[in-house]
DNA sequence: TCAACGTTTCAAGGATTATTGAAATATGGA
DNA sequence: TCCATATTTCAATAATCCTTGAAACGTTGA
């Protein structure tokens, strides 16, 4: 991921709306959800959330995939991972003591529900 | 680090004049940078320098500091390491095999002149 | 073929964000 | 005190982004 990639991703992550739909993605996993179905769960109407969807999809964060008349999106973990990635380049790079507590703390395990955020 | 202060930190990366304000800072790190030295360096005018400045403070993401006539400029490792902990929490919740490599590759080390972007 | 459904596209308007140059503020030295 | 330096603030404009509703598009089943 570079920079101007890191930007656009940056900017469609950086919306209420957008951000959720990325969040409820994520948990819906590969499966995805048709875009009816994020819409109602928004509450946002079709065509602003159509919006979005594109947005996120210039961004290279959502995929998406016909199914009978539904249109189903799914969260691109490839670009996610890659924005972490980035993220933690820029932000470790030549200072790593900043970087490993997240690691230690964060590092990929599914969220418990005592979690402290 | 909670979703409406990670939107307004991915907001704040998502402009290229801050987001390279940003990589300086990193590399620069507690010693920081006069406002002054960073827009010789990306050659952006005083005032629109001291714009993006208060958007990466409003953020969170930067702190200042006078020192004689110059205000010095440091990155603020705890917000961006939060917010890298907000992405993977995201990322990863439900799904930890999609940001194990991302741990496994870029887990905090400096960066390696020779290391693969 | 037709109608209903799910979704996208389009155009318009409002809201937010970025850039510019001039003026204001704070500091330090002569 | 006065001047130069470093930076911010302000007002105006330009650019970008968001929302809305109407219309268009593709798909399915009757």
């Amino acid at each position: 991921m570079d920079e101007r990639q890191a930007i656009g991703a940056f900017g469609a992550l950086s919306q209420e709306t957008r951000l959720q739909i990325i969040r409820m993605l994520v948990v819906a996993g590969p499966e995805g959800m048709a875009a009816g179905s994020i819409a109602e769960k928004l509450d946002v109407s079709a065509s602003n959330l159509s919006f979005h969807l594109k947005e996120l999809d210039r961004a290279g964060l959502v995929g998406q995939q016909r199914e009978a008349r539904s249109i189903i999106y799914t969260v691109n973990y490839d670009t996610l991972s890659g924005l972490v990635r980035f993220l933690m380049e820029d932000c470790c790079s030549g200072h790593p003591e900043v970087c490993l507590p997240v690691t230690a703390a964060a590092a990929c395990r599914p969220r418990a529900k005592d979690d402290p955020q």
